[in-house]
DNA sequence: TTGGACATGTAAGCCGTTACATGATTAC
DNA sequence: GTAATCATGTAACGGCTTACATGTCCAA
């Protein structure tokens, strides 16, 4: 049970970047965490609340002829509470793999849409990894970079790691395949595992 | 809207290896599935019945002065909803990587806390990659390997991927991040970006 | 004047875990 | 007899997404 919250601490996080809208929170997240984490207006919103009912943050209305906004801080107590999480060993992640799923189950149905699959997954993966390259070469260009240039070129390094794993292991896949078949010289079926 | 409920076909793919009751598939999960995919009793349950409820597959009682026991078994409506589902493209899994998120927002906390995290993962990556070469030799020792065995080795090919791949990360990021320093020639600390 | 971006929030509803409830059988 | 395992469920609770509601400001 006491499950804790980690939208709580993504929230933390963000706001010990710079003080910041719940709006622009949800804009910056593309740009930063959204690669491995994500959070909706449905869960920011409330949180930023609750964590200023609780003195984790205060919020400051700025309705100066403009929007209605509320720009919120961290305060010294919610930086404490950052940091104490951030000591925490973090929680392995559960995850839920559907396109392992379906390849587990793959001889229920036929090859071609297995490697439909595994191709479209493929392309994914080079595109995203592209995506992360890019990313790294932008990082690796800042001249004078801060501290958080370091962090973040961590967290990128995991994705172009992650995204070549799943090249070569689709690539891998594909050729352990047998390929499609026309349907007169179709594999005699196997009977089902008893 | 409308989304599909995943358990339904982990599940009826559960059922496609072989007749079996709720107790059993929870049992047979940690040693199939388990790896990349997970339910709960408090699922399986209520998903069993309201797939025979549909017509997906129809129980059978087994109370023949022993425990009361339901046998769930694939109807062909099951199968070809098994094979229907299959055949759609897997959606891409909106991962949550808490090591990542910490990683990140490293600037709010010591070198050695991030040390510590990857330290754990290195290790725990370690463990799990012997568990899959285990395997995976397991696998590739069958005689006569069914049709099964291709497709369980193809996911456990993917899991010895993303545990090298994370062990390589692991390392290279402790190599990156700056050793634990005495606290007299610690460095000077960078002001948070605006 | 109308559409899009800015801005904050609530409500509905499903998903998923955990704990609880119940009871039979088997092994010690 | 008692604990573990077998076996099926339900209930509570929280998480998360989506849709909805509301309103401002600005530009075409």
């Amino acid at each position: 049970m006491a499950r804790e919250n980690k939208t709580r601490f993504a929230v933390l996080g963000l706001l010990s970047l710079k003080p910041m809208t719940g709006y622009e929170m949800k804009g910056i997240i593309p740009k930063s965490v959204g690669y491995f984490w994500n959070e909706s207006f449905g869960q920011i919103y409330p949180m930023l609340n609750q964590l200023a009912n609780e003195g984790l943050v205060t919020g400051v209305e700025e309705t100066e002829g403009r929007h209605h906004r509320i720009r919120y801080t961290l305060t010294d107590t919610g930086h404490q509470a950052l940091r104490d999480w951030l000591a925490v060993e973090p929680e392995y992640y559960s995850l839920r793999d559907e396109l392992l799923l379906k390849l587990f189950f793959g001889k229920e149905t036929e090859v071609a849409v297995l490697r439909g699959h595994l191709e479209k997954a493929l392309a994914s993966s080079r595109r995203q990894l592209a995506v992360y390259q890019g990313i790294e070469a932008e990082l690796k260009a800042i001249i004078n970079p801060r501290t958080q240039t370091r962090f973040s070129l961590i967290t990128v390094r995991k994705g172009l790691h992650w995204e070549q794993a799943q090249i070569e292991w689709c690539l891998e896949s594909l050729a352990a395949l047998p390929p499609v078949l026309q349907p007169q010289e179709a594999e005699p079926q196997e009977p089902h595992p008893q």
